[in-house]
DNA sequence: CCCTGATTCGC
DNA sequence: GCGAATCAGG
């Protein structure tokens, strides 16, 4: 097939943006687009003066990858009580991946009883259509060409649904290590 | 060492 | 305009 691609198209420059704009890094970017480096993505988010970026939290959190070479932020998961009513000024920052966290069964054989269904399962979505008000919690990794966002309905005022607003802003409980899949190189 | 973005500069 | 190489910082 054509592995050439095009160039910056108006799809690609969008995704770009998108993407920085999410604050995902530009190797995260490079990675995900394809086809170009992390340089590339650097180079043209700067032509397109994207640069200078408000530099969210969590450099790199969204891999596991954590380095004893320095003490992290990460403890900045955000203690909240039981109650939350309002929508506080939460940091929303880039939780990790989450594999086991999915509500839906991969068998998702639907056998449509006459049973309307309240509330459609959670529907991956891409980046692309990913729209406001959409859970934008990531599932599987960036770095991969099925990265999909929840996309479930979110919560107003935050960016994720109920389901993973719990896991997001879950109170300081216990952390289990979370180990990712295989990782290559 | 790993990573990050910023900049330069030949193409 | 593009991006590899390089730079500078964490």
């Amino acid at each position: 097939m054509t592995e050439a691609v095009p160039s910056w198209t108006d799809e690609r420059v969008e995704l770009l943006r998108r993407l920085w704009d999410d604050g995902l890094s530009a190797s995260q970017i490079a990675l995900q687009i394809g086809g170009v480096s992390r340089n590339a993505v650097i180079g043209k988010v700067h032509r397109l003066g994207l640069a200078g970026r408000v530099k969210p939290i969590g450099p790199a959190a969204v891999n596991g990858q954590r380095k004893a070479d320095e003490v992290e932020i990460e403890t900045a998961v955000i203690v909240e009580e039981p109650t939350l009513p309002e929508p506080p000024a939460i940091v929303a920052h880039r939780p990790a991946p989450d594999f086991p966290l999915e509500p839906r069964p991969a068998a998702a054989a639907p056998a449509p009883s006459a049973q309307p269904v309240a509330l459609a399962v959670s529907e991956r979505v891409t980046i692309m259509d990913l729209r406001d008000s959409m859970c934008r919690w990531p599932m599987g990794d960036p770095t991969t060409p099925d990265f999909r966002f929840c996309g479930a309905r979110a919560i107003t005022g935050l960016p994720y649904c109920t389901q993973h607003a719990q896991v997001a802003y879950q109170p300081a409980a216990e952390r289990k290590r979370d180990r990712r899949v295989a990782g290559m190189r």
